[in-house]
DNA sequence: CGTAATCTTGACCGGAATTATCGATAATCG
DNA sequence: CGATTATCGATAATTCCGGTCAAGATTACG
């Protein structure tokens, strides 16, 4: 399984909901505005947050002045989680999910099965709040073309 | 990119081509050999040795008692190379080929770009010869559904 | 030489997934 | 109430995937 165009768009939405969320604490951020401020498109990212809603990663909340929030710390969510709530576990190929169409002793599952296990660790082991710093780190070097 | 039907036949076919020319050294294999003793689509896996061809992974010979030969010895051909071969280097996202759709400093093409360092050191870390040991332990131990 | 076997090439095709877009509705705030 | 914003479902455009088909080139062998 592929990572698709929602997932992408959703670790960068996410990024950049916790770095609003970092200067203004406490109201719920538009859509529109994350959709403004990286070039998504809004009514794409609608559907982005309504899986992520239903995963337990944000928080919404409706109505004038509504909009979404994180649902934990930015340390707390991983990119997997992301990625799995929209693309499902990301698996190199189907033999890893448990029925192989291969009855005999195929010896290729091992393979998959462990480029899948890598995958996993890469992508659990990294929170929405790294790509934020990692971010940052960017910006201090590199000139800024946010307007 | 994903890891398509294509590559995993071709892993598949290379350890069977790898295990014939075991026992019968010097012939050519004939590619309808392989696609009956693993159930695959003949037709498929031509298209599928056209392209290990061209990257250099097989050799062939036409005619009459031609067929695929594994270019090198199967403990010098890697998944990776394989998989290269017919679904390009796999890549979680397109981040990781250099051009990125997003000019400013995304923090999320790491990550991306990491997960791909980790399936490329699976996958190149495992040979076609790998696989072929791992079937015959596989074969010691469970029953053989071979005809 | 001729014919059968085998690879070679390229076109094609149906279905599924991807990437959105649109419209209508429900909830919430001021 | 009225503006704002999320929610939901349908749909459209495009691309990709898995597989098939057909015609041609090359070789072995009798």
């Amino acid at each position: 399984m592929n990572i698709s165009m929602k997932s992408r768009y959703a670790v960068r939405a996410l990024t950049e909901l916790a770095r609003i969320e970092q200067s203004q604490s406490g109201k719920p951020v538009r859509l529109g505005d994350i959709a403004e401020r990286r070039g998504m498109p809004l009514q794409f990212l609608e559907q982005v947050f309504a899986s992520l809603r239903r995963a337990g990663i944000v928080r919404s909340r409706r109505g004038a002045s509504g909009g979404y929030a994180l649902a934990r710390s930015a340390d707390e969510i991983t990119v997997l989680e992301v990625v799995a709530a929209l693309d499902g576990v990301p698996s190199p190929a189907e033999c890893t999910q448990g029925r192989c169409d291969q009855v005999d002793g195929c010896g290729a599952s091992s393979v998959w099965i462990e480029a899948q296990q890598a995958l996993e660790q890469v992508l659990g082991g990294t929170t929405i709040g790294d790509l934020l710093r990692r971010e940052d780190a960017q910006r201090a070097v590199a000139p800024m073309y946010q307007i």
